[in-house]
DNA sequence: CCCTCTGTTGGATT
DNA sequence: CAATCCAACAGAGG
């Protein structure tokens, strides 16, 4: 579920472990390198890298993150990491079942693992990764959080409030688990247009966007990252307990599916 | 077995 | 223009 606060966990992790120069990079699947990190023209890169190759011997002098996308920097080559919508950043001595990439340093290897194979990396010239990492997307929604009124000025009007949420050129890092939680907390009904929150709620929810996710990153530290498929405990407050009664009020649980993805939220608590 | 569901993203289609 | 579908994939669950 690789939102915003697993990309923190997996650039943590990377900053945590790298020790040392590289010793050899693992490529398991060859396709999980990329030109660019996706098809908009503001994340084109004019010379990518053309190999690997070039991480070895190094090691990065950065560990960069901006909404769910982590960027490494070497003096000579530069990494764009997105994790997809399964990836995961693990370290073991041996290849993990749907390892992808294996950084290998004299203490052990960083594996990118990803089942369903939409992670990717992206070798890029050292100079600008911070902006490539930004460009295109909103203000990081954990590190640059925004007060009540520009996050009204940049949410819009029209689309439901969770809708906006999700969507990364208004903030980045949000996704659909972390967006139902968030307005969960500022007990928000997601299906409210934002125009129509109003100041009251758009205050409840300016602070509970970097709230929850400072939970989540807080949570997910402590746990080590657990996935749902994983068959771990859902540690999630409404996402995917549908039925079960709320953690505040003890009202059911409900679902609906907003613009196709599934969305818990108690419409007891909303108002 | 088969069908539906799932964390992302962007482009095509209606 | 907004909503839906689809395409990259694998696996779990009913």
């Amino acid at each position: 579920m690789p939102e915003l606060p697993e990309a923190e966990i997996a650039r943590r992790r990377l900053e945590r472990r790298w020790t040392g120069p590289l010793v050899a990079v693992h490529l398991l699947d060859p396709a999980v390198v990329r030109r660019r990190l996706s098809s908009r023209p503001s994340d084109r890169v004019e010379r990518p890298l053309q190999s690997l190759e070039v991480l070895r011997g190094s090691s990065p002098t950065a560990f960069l993150r901006h909404g769910k996308r982590i960027g490494l920097c070497g003096r000579t080559w530069g990494l764009l990491l997105h994790l997809g919508m399964s990836g995961k950043v693990v370290r073991g001595r041996e290849p993990p079942r749907h390892g992808r990439l294996g950084l290998e340093t004299v203490e052990g290897t960083l594996w990118l693992v990803d089942p369903r194979r939409f992670a990717c990396v992206v070798p890029v010239e050292p100079d600008g990764v911070g902006e490539r990492l930004r460009a295109g997307l909103g203000p990081d929604a954990l590190a640059e959080p925004v007060d009540a009124a520009t996050l009204g000025e940049r949410l819009g009007s029209r689309r439901p409030v969770k809708v906006a949420l999700m969507d990364q050129r208004i903030l980045a890092g949000i996704g659909n688990i972390q967006a139902a939680e968030i307005l969960f907390r500022a007990r928000i009904d997601p299906r409210l247009p934002c125009a129509a929150l109003g100041a009251e709620r758009m205050m409840r929810l300016a602070r509970a966007i970097p709230a929850q996710l400072a939970h989540a990153i807080r949570a997910d530290d402590r746990d080590d990252l657990r996935y749902l498929a994983e068959g771990g405990p859902n540690r999630f407050r409404v996402y995917g307990r549908e039925g079960q009664p709320c953690p505040r009020c003890g009202g059911s649980v409900a679902r609906m599916r907003l613009r196709g993805r599934s969305t818990y939220w108690c419409p007891r608590c909303v108002r």
